[in-house]
DNA sequence: GTTATTATGTTATACTATAACATTTTTTAG
DNA sequence: CTAAAAAATGTTATAGTATAACATAATAAC
């Protein structure tokens, strides 16, 4: 069963959820006893804003813009540590690229789908997958603790494009 | 079904393997009527004779000890490049190192399992996972064209060390 | 209010990867 | 056989990604 997704792909999908993550986060912050700066907060609603994985570069930049002063990397890297030790955001390792993440309180391991062409990611969570690996891993005693899927491919909008 | 796996994480299977995987190499170069010089020969042992994974850098310091002269980063990321083309080695997108592929006419996609303790991969390959993510992608009429699967956590062996 | 903790600023540097062009080696065609 | 073309490697420089180490500032705890 495909049990959850987020068409990322779709535009108006992501900004509906803006809102509904940054309570999220406000919220998993309170009860974890974790400060939701406002520089933690930036970096996320920048990350929420961008439809396409963000490299911690751009973010950088975008920081700096936003802000109007220079930013240096470790600033960008810590509120990227931050999110994703809250499990707020992922990196895509593939891209060296940070995304946030869907389902932030699932406990099922989530997946991603990235388009070569738009680059847009849709996050999935199937509990077939994650059971099966789960299962593989069970019979090679093999003690898993996080996992990363990365699907490339091209998506049904792009695919589209290509045809006209 | 778990149809085929590597345990890379127990020495002596891999051992056995890599006469293998050269005879392999040098047959599908021939067959893609591709050049299978001694640099790539060379680059393609020491990533075999290795249980872990690889970054370019090491690659790098041991080819040029086992050469006796100094290797520049590009001949390390050509032949790599080469060898990922061919199917032969694999990157470890979280770690930013390779490895060689157990499977490399398999049809199927393959996922590693990475142990966080001694580092060593094992490589599987199952049909389960591959038909899932298979089925998903078409329900979101994605065309998947790649995927990277790794999952991290304490092999059977490590688990067992920090028992005692 | 002082101390301790947490977060951010700042500088420097390590690690990963590729661009661009030169040279050498191998293959191909005549 | 050999000249031209193609493929591979050498070389230099630089781009892109990430973190260490220490200083300062803000916040929380006593």
């Amino acid at each position: 069963m495909l049990t959850n997704y987020s068409l990322v792909f779709q535009e108006s999908n992501r900004q509906k959820s803006i809102v509904a993550a940054i309570k999220h986060a406000e919220s998993l912050c309170m009860a974890e006893n974790q400060n939701f700066t406002a520089l933690r907060r930036l970096v996320f609603e920048i990350i929420w804003e961008n439809s396409v994985p963000l490299g911690a570069y751009e973010l950088k930049s975008i920081l700096s813009r936003k802000t109007n002063k220079s930013v240096d990397p470790p600033t960008v890297y810590r509120a990227i540590e931050f999110l994703m030790r809250l499990g707020l955001v992922t990196k895509i390792s593939a891209l060296n690229a940070f995304i946030g993440c869907p389902f932030p309180s699932s406990t099922r391991s989530n997946f991603f789908m990235i388009c070569n062409e738009c680059k847009r990611v849709a996050e999935v969570s199937s509990s077939e997958v994650d059971n099966e690996i789960k299962s593989i891993a069970g019979r090679l005693s093999f003690a898993s603790e996080r996992q990363q899927i990365e699907i490339f491919g091209t998506c049904v909008s792009c695919k589209t494009d290509k045809l006209i």
